[in-house]
DNA sequence: AAATCATATGCCGATATAAGAATATGTCAA
DNA sequence: TTGACATATTCTTATATCGGCATATGATTT
């Protein structure tokens, strides 16, 4: 088995780099094709095939506009990613360092109490 | 050029489902290797590879105990990634939609308001 | 030392990629 | 209709992957 499609999820979509700079040229409006191209330094297939795998996975919406296409940011698509990541926030931040405190002081409590479950 | 390797960043090593999966496991608390393999019904040699990569990007770290590899989380690692998802919450959420309005109507005032900043 | 347990690595095969260049498709203008 | 513009698709080439299986490496027990 080889690894899995660009176009799977949008983890796999997401892992591109330049992929993901589209997105944060979108996040600020809708833009057509040669646009994205300039702004990034890339040529117009290349964008035009990163879009494609961003629509298949649902990240950007395409709108017709005379010759132009106008690609728009979908964020909902990612949604996935910041669900699965913001789990691990814990580990690397004060704040809800401070809160695992809290909890584990519960939890001793909690231990400690004969009250069964 | 090639697809980047699965060990050039955290996003690439977390777009493979299985190596979420075991991140998600290791949250739980340090596993050897064989623990991982039978909790996600995976073959041995397949979660150490998974493992590697893991590794190479910094999301886990090992320690010696006899014959076992006591395999532990590094949260840190994901930091990147949560870092550029959190920019995208205001397209799904409703409390940042809230907050996008306050934004825009401040920017408003700020407009129409002639007495500098 | 030999057997056993735990883990890592090597090889195979099928497959999808990403960039580049050329070209196809489609729209508007003169 | 012809030409110019905007975008999509096709083909090529090099490469890394993932699972399965066999095997190497290393530590522990008897």
């Amino acid at each position: 088995m080889a690894r899995a499609a660009t176009t799977t999820d949008a983890f796999n979509a997401v892992a591109e780099p330049r992929r993901r700079q589209i997105l944060d040229v979108l996040a600020g409006g809708e833009r057509p094709v040669n646009d994205l191209a300039h702004e990034l330094g890339l040529a117009q297939p290349q964008v035009s095939k990163h879009l494609r795998v961003l629509r298949e996975v649902g990240a950007v919406d395409v709108r017709e506009e005379g010759r132009q296409r106008m690609y728009r940011l979908n964020g909902e698509a990612l949604k996935p990613i910041h669900d699965w990541v913001k789990n691990y926030e814990r580990t690397w931040s004060e704040r809800f360092e401070a809160l695992d405190v809290v909890l584990e002081e519960l939890k001793q409590e909690e231990d400690g109490d004969d009250s069964g479950e």
